[in-house]
DNA sequence: CTCTAACTGGAAATGGTGTTCCACTTGCTG
DNA sequence: CAGCAAGTGGAACACCATTTCCAGTTAGAG
């Protein structure tokens, strides 16, 4: 195989295995601790040298996306749903509810999808598709009465820079926190009234010593 | 006179006047840059060297609670006013928002609470009789109706972590967002019916390609 | 089987922290 | 106003992470 303008179009059978070593250990490390593991960690974690690292993914952004591909796929089949469900409040409440499980349980998950949908990469057709599709959905649900009418588009994104605030919260009530606070904002978004809906996920016993900030970093 | 052990009771007139120095340093460094600036970059600010920094201010968090506190004073002042306010829902809401508030402005107020509220220090009983007069409050605004039955305490918790997440959100758009996410979760936690309350704050014009992470660190 | 370009791992360069040490300076007490 | 302990700044040290470099290894085409 000839050398290309852009570089051999396939990798050997040993680099090509060194780097499926790669994303597996990238995954677990950043499933569990987030994304910004040091590279070197994740080096040894594939039993690679860290410069083999850096041959195949030249920057921590290029890694994450590609290890949380799956998960973006599965929140954009999950919109896809949604706008064409009959009821569009249901599709809301699941994506929502899907996206923020996957923001807690996965640390990296957020800054992959920062990663894929910033700058001028071959996501961006992605993004802008996302965007038109939710605005759809927003406007369906709301139509149908089920969603109040001064929601923004933008909340969406609020919704999820404060679920991720959870994350840095005692890892063990993560999970509970998020699905408190989704329950609760998915009861301020929507019309029924009081308290109405389901009822809410059980609460944490958070004291106040345990509140707020990176615990630990 | 306040520094952890006990060491000298007075200062020497100009290890007073750095001391000062240091503080004000640190203050404005905290608030514009959140908890985690270089200790060496606030001690260049103060003018000082870094072993003046280190021998009076043994470990960061005896700098920041010292820094924030007055901060957490009006936190306490507030949390009175609130349990004796006779509209409890009133101080309840007040309370939040300041907090929320102050979360946002200060970037490193969070984490102030946190080491002042953390450990065996001396911010133990203020810690002890913040947490019982918030529960207290609580009670009255559940009893008045106000305050939806299933609110737990540790929502409070929740809010905090949840808020802290908007810090990573643009500078500019943070503030509108902590706001608008407390005017959701407010009309979440009241038993108000419906959207029912004062109007939402201003929407941010915020697309998904801001969402998500720390955006730089 | 041979030979080379792709591939490798680890060392080193770079740059950024927190923390300690020490030779010098200076406020303040007597 | 003398002397000394309190106070000082900056260098030195010990990390730790990113990124580059290089001398050796090996897959796999011919």
């Amino acid at each position: 195989m000839r050398t290309t303008l852009a570089g051999p179009t396939h990798l050997r059978a040993d680099a090509a295995h060194n780097r499926a070593k790669i994303v597996e250990a990238a995954h677990e490390l950043f499933r569990a601790r987030g994304a910004d593991v040091a590279m070197s960690t994740i080096a040894r974690r594939a039993g690679v040298g860290v410069a083999t690292l850096f041959r195949r993914f030249p920057s921590r952004e290029a890694l994450l996306t590609e290890v949380f591909a799956e998960q973006i796929s599965r929140c954009e089949a999950l919109l896809d749903e949604a706008v064409d469900d009959p009821d569009p409040w249901n599709g809301f409440r699941r994506l929502i509810e899907f996206m923020c499980a996957e923001q807690i349980k996965d640390r990296g998950f957020a800054e992959a999808v920062l990663a894929s949908f910033t700058g001028e990469n071959d996501y961006r057709h992605r993004r802008d598709r996302a965007e038109t599709a939710f605005e759809r959905l927003v406007r369906r649900a709301r139509q149908a009465g089920r969603l109040r009418p001064d929601f923004a588009t933008s909340d969406l994104v609020m919704l999820l820079f404060a679920n991720g605030g959870l994350r840095d919260a005692p890892p063990e009530h993560a999970h509970a926190l998020s699905r408190r606070l989704v329950a609760y904002l998915l009861d301020a978004f929507g019309t029924a009234p009081g308290p109405g809906g389901a009822p809410l996920p059980p609460a944490s016993p958070l004291g106040l010593e345990h509140a707020v900030g990176p615990a630990k970093r």
